[in-house]
DNA sequence: ACGATCGTCTACCAATTGGTAGAGAGATGA
DNA sequence: TCATCTCTCTACCAATTGGTAGACGATCGT
């Protein structure tokens, strides 16, 4: 049996870095001292910064699959109150861990071979999303358009929010409690004004 | 007089670059190269990569600044109308040249002396949008809501469409003529909804 | 009891980083 | 003409980067 505490550590710690910081800005030696050990240690678990990237990003992608498909399974009928339940559902986690967000939203700078394995791994949920957005806009409960791009902007706004810290302080809001309800009632208001059907 | 091409040459390579591939991960060599000078003559014409950064980082701010002062102005009186307007006027600079807005973003990975000074120079802007939006909110005609949200929420969504290629590649989206086209008005629609009141 | 394997370490290494010192070419003004 | 100023260059430098080689102690199966 492997030990595997170090290795979810060195994983753990590089996703919070590499998501915040970008990947070309933090060195093995930054991940190893947040570890506790050393950076021979790093490259002893994962062959080379390169596959250590690749991992993490198969971790951060597997957490928003799992959460992303858990949502759009157990949530009701009507696609507003779906999407309601799906951003609930990203909210908590994208919010309180922007890494998340912040690393795939990273992919695009990597070289291409990452990037299209990573690209790889979420299209399935992209293609069943625009799938699941036409049928509904052909049936009238959401509002006409073009469902790829619609995907792509309701994901835009959510990822955005998430990993913009910036914005929010140039607006005065405060990372408390009630910042984070207030914050993601109006995103599901927005959302769900996007997305409505035009009376 | 100073002779300012090549300072601007840096000035402009550093943007794209910096905006796409992010502050860390662009060396003052790879500049010089784009630039087809030296990595000594980048340092004379800046003190250093923090002040290069930092003007960089004016630069963009001042050209976004510009864009959206200029159709705020000129924009008609309907809120909606108006929103619609800086879409068009943001949108072209934005996707032509996502290092713009990608630089922005950048932002929030910087120290934190740059990262304000930025702000700082944003901050009437977003001042002005905020009250903009409370007011058209009391008046009826725009969807009620916090307006620094709203306002946050609808700079993440044209800054995250407009920063994030590989969402827009994911649902198979291409960057050719009518594709923009098709995009900027998919997002105008967008937003529009997300801000008319609700009937 | 003992060799093999596992996990972490120290000791290096070549390449690259941001930055300094100063030479030298060319224009300019007295 | 000559001193000065502007701009770009070559030659370095110390620090940091990702990565290799191999020693060392602990654990484990036999």
């Amino acid at each position: 049996m492997v030990d595997r505490s170090t290795r979810e550590r060195i994983l753990e710690v590089s996703l919070d870095l590499f998501g915040t910081r970008g990947v070309d800005a933090v060195s093995l030696d930054e991940i190893a001292r947040d570890v506790g050990v050393r950076k021979q240690t790093v490259l002893y678990w994962f062959a080379s910064k390169d596959d250590l990237v690749d991992e993490v990003l198969a971790v951060a992608a597997a957490e928003l699959v799992i959460v992303i498909d858990a949502a759009l399974r157990a949530a009701p009928d009507d696609p507003l109150d779906r999407i309601d339940a799906i951003v609930r559902a990203v909210f908590r986690p994208a919010v309180r861990r922007p890494a998340l967000l912040g690393l795939i939203r990273e992919v695009s700078r990597l070289d291409s071979v990452p990037a299209e394995r990573l690209r790889a791994r979420m299209q399935s949920l992209v293609d069943r999303a625009v799938v699941y957005l036409a049928a509904e806009m052909e049936a009238g409960r959401l509002r006409r358009g073009d469902p790829r791009l619609v995907a792509a902007l309701g994901y835009a706004t959510l990822t955005g929010i998430a990993t913009e810290p910036e914005a929010l302080r140039a607006v005065g809001w405060q990372a408390t409690a009630s910042g984070l309800r207030a914050l993601r009632d109006e995103l599901r208001a927005f959302l769900r004004a996007a997305l409505a059907p035009t009376g």
